[in-house]
DNA sequence: CGGCATCCTCTTTGATACTG
DNA sequence: CAGTATCAAAGAGGATGCCG
C-alpha cells in the first residue's frame, strides 16, 4: 500500500495493515494459528493467489507474519504470526464486533468457513450453566462439521465432530448463528430450514452476553 | 469496495470500512466532530478531492456518516458521524493504540494536523496529580496551536492557544510526542531542537499512562 | 500436490483542472 | 465552498504455467 504520509499512529497502522486482504489474513492466523500456503488460501475465498504471495510478503517484512520452513519430513512451508502481529486481535476483535450487525442475512454467493465462527462464538456467548458438566453442539454447516463445547462459564468452537454430542444442528450458517445468538427462535429456525437433533435444551445453557445486538 | 463475500463479521465489516481513506475519514470526524467538506480536506492531507466525495458518499449510504446542508444564514454542508458511526471509535483506537510503535520518528515528508494529539493524548496520558488546580502546556507545532490540559486525573487536548499556560512547547511533532510520551528526556528533546518557555516541571505531572511502549 | 510467478484485463487511485 | 471532469498510473482479479 501507498503510504498516507501522515504522523498519525491510525495512518502509521493503516500503512502496515489497510491494504486490502491483509486483516483478513491476520484474521485467518489469529483463528487458526500457524497454518500453510493452501489452508490460508482455503481460508479466505475470493482471494488471487499472487496476491496473497504479495501480502504474505508485505506482512512479513512488516514484522506481523512468521514464514518458517517445516522440518524436513513435512516439507512445507509454515506462516505464523510475530507476537506484534497476536497484537491486532484488538483491531479484528472490534472491527468484528462491529460487523455483527451486518450479519443477520448472508449475501447471496457469501462463502462460508466453519472455523469462521470461533470468533463470534468466543466474543458473544457463555455458559448459563458453568457448574453442569460439559456441554458439546455439533453444527453441520455445508460440508464442514464444527463443534461448540460450554465448559466452566466458557463457550468456545473447534473444528471436527463431537464424540457424543448432546446436539446436533444442520443448515445454513445465517440460520445456526441466528439460533445460537438468540436472534431465531428454535421454532423460526426450524420453519426456515434448520435441522436439530438431540437436546434442544442445549440451547438454554448457550446464552448470548448481551440480550441482543441492535438492528 | 468491492465486497469480500464472505459470511463472516470481520469481512463485512471491511466490507463497509475497509477501502482505502475511509477509516481515516471516520478518524477525523470523531476528532474534530460535525465539521465541512474543507475540514475534512484540510484534516486529511493527500486525498483527491473527487475520492473525499465518493468516500463520503458510500459512508452515507451505509449509515456510517450523516451529510445537513446547515440552516440558510451558513450556506455549507456539514459532515457527522451516526451513532453507528460512532461504535467505529472502538476500532480507531484499536487501530491507533497498534501503531503508537511506529511513531518513534516521523517520515521525511509525513504531514501533520494539530488536532491528531487529540487521541494519543487521552489514550496514553494521565495527569499525576489530579487533586492540584488545572495545568495548561501550550504546543506549537509547525504552524497550528494546541492546548493539553491536565485536569483532575484527565489529559486532553484542543486546537487553539491557552490563555495562561504553565509551559509552552515548540517544535517537530515527534519532539513534542516524544517528550510527553517519556521516550525523550527534556535534555534530548530540546538537543535535537525542542523549544520550552515555562515551567517545565510541568511535564512531571504529565505522565504516561504506561512505562513505555517497546519499539 | 504446495508455493508461488507471469500475463492479461479491468477497476481504482491520485493529480490536476474546472464549475455552480 | 463543495464538489465534477478528465486522464495516466497503480493495483486487483482471473487464468495459467512452472518447479521442487
Amino acid at each position: 500500500m501507498r503510504s498516507y504520509d501522515q504522523y498519525c499512529s491510525v495512518a502509521k497502522a493503516l500503512d502496515v495493515v489497510g491494504d486490502r486482504w491483509n486483516l483478513l489474513i491476520v484474521r485467518e492466523l489469529l483463528l487458526r494459528g500457524r497454518c500453510r500456503y493452501t489452508d490460508l488460501l482455503h481460508g479466505l475465498p475470493g482471494i488471487a493467489t499472487n496476491l496473497l504471495a504479495d501480502r504474505l510478503r508485505d506482512l512479513e517484512q512488516a514484522g506481523v507474519v512468521t514464514r518458517e520452513a517445516a522440518p524436513p519430513p513435512i516439507a512445507t512451508t509454515v506462516f505464523g504470526l510475530t507476537p506484534r502481529g497476536q497484537e491486532l486481535e484488538a483491531v479484528v476483535r472490534a472491527l468484528g464486533e462491529w460487523g455483527v450487525p451486518l450479519m443477520r442475512e448472508a449475501a447471496e454467493g457469501d462463502a462460508f468457513r466453519d472455523h469462521w465462527l470461533a470468533l463470534p462464538v468466543h466474543l458473544f456467548l457463555t455458559d448459563a450453566e458453568p457448574e453442569r458438566p460439559p456441554l458439546a453442539i455439533e453444527l453441520r454447516i455445508g460440508e464442514e462439521i464444527t463443534t461448540i463445547e460450554a465448559v466452566g462459564g466458557d463457550v468456545r468452537a473447534r473444528p471436527g465432530p463431537a464424540e457424543d454430542p448432546d446436539l446436533v444442528l444442520g443448515g445454513a450458517p445465517e440460520l445456526v448463528i441466528g439460533l445460537l445468538s438468540g436472534r431465531l427462535t428454535l421454532a423460526d429456525a426450524r420453519a426456515r430450514g434448520l435441522e436439530s437433533a438431540g437436546d434442544t435444551e442445549a440451547l438454554r445453557r448457550v446464552r448470548a452476553r448481551q440480550p441482543a445486538a441492535s438492528p
